[in-house]
DNA sequence: GGGACTAATGAACTCGACTCAGTTATTATA
DNA sequence: TATAATAACTGAGTCGAGTTCATTAGTCCC
């Protein structure tokens, strides 16, 4: 057995190999199997040394995931930008979730089941980003209804919440490794719903501007009394 | 300091006095924060008496978060019996979920952070009695489209992933203890959400069309005017 | 080549879940 | 009432994973 002594290496190198190796172990064996030993091990250096760089094993999973998701995230706006139309936008905002979560489970699996239970996780640029995009998917729906394309009678934050809660729990099963979904199928199926269920359902009535203009000021009432609210 | 000797119990209630304690104990500190110490000298006996009981900490959560699911669950079926027509069973199902989560938030973040994260989940009744009880959720959805009610042309697990998915996405905000929501009325807006989705398209006259969202209006006003408190 | 800097070490420590050989309280039996 | 059998309960200890820190030793620069 060797005594390999480690050549030492600029903190910010050093830093991201122990996090190259961390997201490694992380992904395949969940956060509570991966042992900061292992890391280390695989990394090698010593448990220590981790903690040179990372105030704990906790915040070390924040810092990866953060990179992970920032990666993630990165070509989000120029495809959106491409895209016209509020049907195309809103499945694509939709199939992109169901997506990510279909090619990275191990990943979104750290962030549903650790990450997210965290007191820390209010903090972190996850919630920071996830919030970003779930606002524009409101914005999409919003556009939709000043534009006269949609009615302004439900909550936009309930409908936001059965897109981003039904991608999740449609993929439980198989980030229970229990078995698959298609990310098309389903966006396809839950854009449809969410079209129906905001669409006019017949064409505009001459009253309709009036209307859409006493909602509009609802809302701006909403806006200024209670931004208490989520 | 007095060394008060417990009396010995009969298993049954040894255990029942146990449970008891840890359910409050795990409420209130969550599981990780909840230790086997704290939980054993509030039952008034020694920690190794848990392991006479429990295998594991891990198996007492599960234990107690079965024996309240059960409990939560008990009525569920009488009220349903009681509810004619689609829309008031589905209403119930929608409402009733949102109703737990907003009465018993502490039990409800330890299923959703770690009981449902553990590899025993599977094998939980809670698992067991969750399916059972979305699968009714999807019978009624079925009985509406053979019924002619609903069309047919939407997976109805994906509507069932909105609607529960939907439910939970609503309540973070409240479970992380940073804001409220009102379960009637994000009840009322899945519940029509819902309905436009898979009703099928019956031209509305116009005046009801008009009504319905003057009162949407009103009722948002109303929401906005008390969510101060909120 | 020597001093300053700091990456890296590794042994020790903490803290909580869990174990088990042994100790009684209780119950059954004589 | 005495005694044996049973099973509830104890508590001191183990174990394992994360974390700390005084010390060691590459690397850079004059």
């Amino acid at each position: 057995m060797k005594k390999k002594r480690q050549s030492r290496l600029p903190r910010e190198q050093r830093m991201r190999e122990i996090m190259q190796v961390a997201e490694q172990v992380f992904r395949d064996k969940g956060y509570s199997e991966a042992l900061t030993a292992q890391i280390a091990a695989r990394a090698g250096v010593v448990e220590g040394t981790i903690y040179r760089y990372f105030p704990g094993k906790r915040e070390l999973l924040i810092r990866v995931v953060e990179q992970w998701y920032e990666r993630i995230l990165a070509d989000y706006d120029q495809q959106l930008k491409r895209l016209q139309g509020t049907r195309a936008r809103l499945r694509f905002m939709i199939w992109r979730h169901l997506s990510v979560i279909h090619n990275e489970p191990g990943m979104c699996r750290l962030i549903f089941n650790q990450l997210r239970a965290w007191p820390e996780y209010r903090r972190t640029t996850v919630f920071d980003l996830t919030r970003e995009y779930t606002r524009r998917t409101l914005e999409i729906l919003q556009q939709a209804i000043d534009a006269g394309e949609f009615r302004a009678d439900l909550p936009l934050r309930v409908v936001r919440d059965m897109i981003y809660g039904g991608v999740e729990h449609h993929t439980w099963v198989y980030l229970r490794g229990e078995g698959d979904f298609s990310p098309d199928a389903a966006a396809d199926a839950m854009t449809e719903m969410v079209y129906r269920g905001l669409a006019h359902a017949v064409p505009e009535a001459p009253e309709e501007a009036t209307l859409r203009r006493l909602e509009a000021v609802a809302r701006r009432l909403e806006q200024s009394a209670g931004s208490a609210t989520v």
